[in-house]
DNA sequence: TCCATTGAATGGGTGATCCATTTAATAATT
DNA sequence: AATTATTAAATGGATCACCCATTCAATGGA
């Protein structure tokens, strides 16, 4: 009613989102001591309660992987809100992963499996915005993946162990061939089927994530100047001999020394590696 | 009119996004090897293709932190598409922590500085559809830590060790007034100082984001027996000393055997702690 | 000078309507 | 009887046209 209060029914007549505008018991002390402060409420709205609550089911295991929401024409009803808006609850959840929104006759908003691979995102987000540093990322890494090497050697089974060799072979043939980006693929893969010989999924989602960047200024170097490692699948072999042989100071050391390389290869030309365009583009294998 | 195709103009003459039917080019092998499946396309759809060129706006950093996107309405009509499905982008962004929507004339959507915050509801969802368990994650933190003890004894300031020797007296007052629960918090918080004393932001957010899962299990525990860890202080500061003192191997040792007695102390009566207790409700210090 | 009022810009939200895809049921054809 | 088109319904995808609530600069009166 900017001008005028034109005698029209108010329309906000519906079911009433249960707690949408009474929102003055939001605030609390939160801390551990004084809390002085008094800013960060920033009022709720309706699709982050929705997006709660439907994380909330699934917290609580009402809602489980495999199973389907309303549909949207009734979900909205229930909940009491616009379709618009729930759908952009909806989206949200399916960029994070937790939903899958199909379409057809049987489709429908469906639980998933939880994505590992958002976590790459955050990093690749948190890199855009400048909040982590490229250097930080990859000292980072290098911790990570020799707390990587422990684990391996302690947890790596045949399976992960004959994994990694059958990679190492497609190194190989890529390397004979000259296909060195698809060499970089391996080196991917790599790293994620080392990361998958720990046994432990946190750990390998982390260094999914460091590595997933990683690869990307590799990928981004060996596409633009043709250089590549050299004897990498040997280095590699070696390594998975420590490995096997469950010698951690050793295979920490082969795979310290080779990143280092890396690292060194790809400082050269330090123009050429410019964030914006390693991260700027979706590359072969980083497919979401 | 589902039935009889009324003659009406089917309006979507609009500016047609870029790249969006034309999909079929997408296929790629993908892998290092032959790849024989041929499932994972399912159609682009515009929200996804607007997050993305925003994304990539920002990787170039054509966008940066503290930018304003043009209002919604304008930038709907540049981008050709309805208002309402922009909207299911900026939203998309804004959980990603990359956008903040603010109302108001000299409002607008503006770049965030990156929120690390992000990766903690990633692991917990990952958690709450069983991607990962607890094991995993408990097994994660203690490891992740050992290498946060390197770090910090390597790296850690002046004022890393002030802060931290300030959280170790609060928790002693809150010890000393029984405020169990706010222990907890300044357990939290010695954590989240630790991270951040190793200087490496990427290591801090991947210790905050196991940690907070894992501090919501004590938090849960704490308030649901009143039990709570003996000598907590005293430890913290032995730890402290240890630290300031450089001594790798000291600290180490002492963290580890704390977070051995917390892990007893947690798997106590194991039927409580229920996962989905512990993950399904915001709790104070977790506000978003 | 100071404070109340106004009004425009902006995000938040609604409801109706249409399109495109998918699937099951049905009808037509062989 | 088996196969193949056709139809119809359900669902997500998207649009349009509004309205509301908040914010803030400009205006104007005390």
């Amino acid at each position: 009613m900017s001008t005028k209060s034109s005698p029209r029914a108010p329309q906000r007549s519906r079911i009433a989102p249960p707690n949408r505008r009474e929102r003055a018991s939001d605030l609390r002390a939160a801390g551990a001591s004084a809390a002085p402060t008094f800013k960060p409420i920033h009022t709720r709205r309706t699709f982050e309660e929705i997006c709660e609550r439907i994380r909330e089911q699934l917290a609580l295991g009402v809602l489980k992987p495999g199973d389907k929401l309303p549909a949207e024409r009734e979900l909205a009803q229930q909940l009491g809100v616009s379709r618009n808006v729930l759908r952009e609850a909806l989206r949200s959840l399916e960029m994070a992963g937790v939903l899958r929104l199909q379409k057809g006759v049987k489709g429908g908003a469906f639980i998933q499996q939880g994505d590992t691979r958002r976590m790459n995102e955050v990093m690749r987000d948190m890199l855009s915005l400048g909040t982590i540093s490229v250097r930080e990322l990859s000292e980072a890494r290098v911790h990570v993946l020799d707390l990587v090497v422990q684990l391996a050697c302690a947890n790596a089974r045949r399976a992960d162990l004959d994994a990694l060799e059958a990679n190492i072979e497609r190194t190989e043939l890529a390397t004979k061939e000259g296909r060195l980006l698809d060499r970089v693929e391996c080196s991917r893969e790599f790293y994620k089927l080392l990361a998958a010989s720990t046994g432990n999924k946190v750990i390998a989602m982390i260094v999914d994530s460091v590595t997933e960047i990683h690869m990307r200024f590799v990928y981004a170097k060996v596409a633009s100047s043709g250089v590549a490692m050299a004897r990498l699948a040997e280095k590699r072999r070696q390594f998975l001999a420590a490995l096997s042989e469950r010698d951690v100071a050793l295979a920490s050391r082969l795979l310290r020394s080779h990143l280092e390389s890396v690292q060194r290869m790809l400082e050269q030309d330090p123009g050429a590696m410019s964030l914006h365009v390693a991260l700027a583009d979706v590359q072969p294998g980083m497919r979401r």
